[in-house]
DNA sequence: CTAGGGTTAG
């Protein structure tokens, strides 16, 4: 920073000393203005070469255009782009770089075709920037006009294509792309990174890092933290992130922003909201997303309280704070059920911070009253808000009435929720364990035919758990396992001492229309019972267990994993769809609220 | 003189 103003002072003195200002002169300090997002003092610099009559070659009327583009004044640069003539591709280029970085997509899509009507040739600067305009233009068409002049093969062009493809959710696309760029480069290499980080492919991540890795190319921060990234998917091994963040330590590497708060991020999705702890507070600096990335992290495990603290020391830091912050508390106040800090969360938020609430917001409102089991101040919610409720506000509502067993309310949304999304199985399954729990066995078959009837497939319940960086996954009733003898008789075993414990199944938590003593077998099987037994056989006493599953924990596992973590002593922290709860001693640390 | 990659939520 202190060479750039000596630079600037330099320049005045030598205005003041006479000295001859070259073209050259000028183009360096516009440069460095640009860079250094100097408006004002671009402004002086545009005056002066006005009144001198010094030329006004290309490269400063591109120098003055890319500062103003750069401090949101495109009237000025458009000034200037339309008073030069004889434009080459270089101005032309700089002034789409600019309409785009400024959000104004139609215009840079317009001089970008109007370029291409002069005979002006794009270059491959020209097109990693129009790529990025991907809401309007399609990497299909583009491609096609590329691959005629072969900048696919640069690497700059081809990661701009690639990431274009990525955007639109087409990952395998963009593996093509990839493979045909000559010379991949670090931002190749890690654009690919971020690709299957999006689709959580942590495998497809891990052989590219290893690929270039291999080649002997030395990964960058972006590199850590897009694979990173890619190792907080759910079905990622919790180790292989370990691994990265050991590598990246190595690197030295481990503080750059992007790479702490990706680490943040992923130990807390991984389930160990300790470590994702110890590396927000070894932060040197941190900005809005590290404290965002806390706060979501301490949310999802249910940590209200330290939720709010991390909140407090935000605005004791008087950091800003934006819509993914208060979404943040409000999921934190959700999952400790404290209903009326919520609320205020969402209205300081807009009172006093002046963000306007989107769909998640209200989103996140509705599900802390239905949580609640507030279900009329839900549905007001849904009847005030300025949008039309959507999918997952009307599941949200839908599970809420299964739970607090509001039968009317839960058939209107389970009818909202199926004629928006007939195929997905979700409604069905909600409806008819809201029947069943409340034993409505005509309702509930009424709407496994119609399930039937439309050929919907309902997602199978599984867990898993990691021993020795090996996955193991269970299904409930699941015997296909090697050891699956030792494991029912763990189960066996556990059933007794839990009856010793004074433990009573909870059958209300069997969705099926059978007898009590089969209902009480079911739940003895649910899958995560099985991946917990397996644990419990496969590690060391004392070892905590940590078990993932794809729906959520139904009561009646919850009370007995309590018991199992007294009785076993073991500490067990279980993933459901939703969050994490931590059992230890006997207690779990949703307080069971969730 | 013009360029491409990353992070937070649900």
């Amino acid at each position: 920073m202190a060479l750039i103003w000596n630079s600037f002072k330099m320049f005045h003195r030598m205005g003041f000393d006479g000295a001859k200002l070259t073209q050259s002169t000028y183009t360096s300090v516009i440069k460095l203005c640009a860079n250094t997002k100097e408006l004002e003092f671009a402004k002086q610099i545009h005056c002066q070469v006005l009144k001198n009559g010094i030329g006004f070659d290309h490269n400063i009327s591109t120098g003055l255009m890319v500062t103003y583009s750069k401090c949101n004044e495109m009237d000025n640069a458009s000034k200037i782009f339309s008073m030069m003539h004889d434009k080459n591709v270089v101005p032309w280029t700089a002034m789409i770089a600019g309409y785009l970085q400024n959000g104004k997509m139609d215009q840079a899509v317009n001089l970008f075709t109007q370029m291409n009507k002069e005979g002006l040739r794009p270059n491959n600067f020209t097109y990693s920037i129009i790529l990025t305009a991907n809401s309007i233009v399609s990497p299909f068409q583009v491609h096609a006009q590329i691959i005629k002049t072969n900048y696919d093969r640069y690497s700059s062009v081809g990661t701009a294509l690639l990431d274009a493809f990525v955007k639109l959710g087409n990952v395998n696309e963009a593996a093509k792309v990839f493979e045909l760029i000559d010379e991949k480069d670090i931002v190749a290499w890690s654009a690919m990174l971020a690709g299957y980080a999006q689709v959580g492919d942590t495998e497809g991540a891990v052989r590219i890092f290893r690929r270039l890795a291999a080649e002997g190319v030395k990964p960058n921060e972006f590199t850590f933290s897009s694979v990173i990234n890619a190792c907080a998917a759910s079905a990622a091994a919790v180790e292989q992130g370990k691994q990265f963040h050991a590598f990246s330590i190595k690197s030295r590497l481990n503080n750059a922003l992007c790479v702490s708060s990706a680490l943040v991020t992923m130990y807390a999705r991984k389930g160990n909201i300790e470590s994702a702890n110890e590396v927000f507070k070894r932060q040197g600096e941190r900005d809005l997303v590290s404290w965002n990335s806390m706060i979501s992290g301490y949310a999802q495990h249910g940590h209200g309280k330290k939720a709010h603290e991390v909140f407090r020391e935000m605005q004791r830091n008087n950091m800003e704070m934006d819509g993914i912050t208060f979404i943040g508390v409000i999921t934190a106040c959700t999952h400790t059920g404290l209903v009326d800090e919520g609320q205020q969360y969402f209205d300081i938020m807009v009172k006093d911070h002046h963000i306007n609430p989107t769909m998640e917001h209200y989103s996140c409102l509705i599900d802390l009253y239905s949580r609640a089991g507030m279900l009329e101040k839900a549905m007001d919610i849904i009847n005030m808000m300025p949008f039309a409720a959507g999918a997952t506000m009307w599941r949200t509502i839908l599970a809420a009435c299964r739970v607090h067993r509001n039968l009317d309310l839960g058939k209107q949304a389970g009818e909202k929720l199926i004629s928006l999304q007939p195929q997905d199985s979700a409604a069905y399954v909600l409806l008819s364990n809201m029947y069943a729990a409340a034993g409505h066995w005509q309702d509930r078959a009424e709407v496994r035919k119609l399930m039937d009837e439309r050929n919907v497939k309902k997602e199978a319940g599984y867990s898993w758990i990691e021993v020795k960086n090996k996955t193991y996954s269970f299904l409930a009733g699941d015997r296909s396992h090697p050891l699956s003898v030792r494991i029912y008789s763990k189960l066996e075993d556990l059933s007794t001492r839990l009856r010793d414990a004074g433990y009573q199944p909870d059958t209300n938590h069997v969705l099926q229309d059978v007898d009590d003593e089969h209902k009480e077998a079911i739940l003895s099987q649910h899958s995560e019972r099985l991946a917990i037994a397996f644990g419990l056989l496969a590690t060391p006493a004392g070892v905590p267990l940590q078990i993932f599953k794809n729906l959520r924990v139904c009561g009646d596992c919850h009370t007995v994993i309590k018991l199992i973590s007294t009785i076993e002593k073991r500490d067990i922290v279980v993933r459901d769809t939703n969050r994490f709860h931590h059992f230890k001693e006997g207690l779990c640390s949703c307080g069971d609220y969730w």
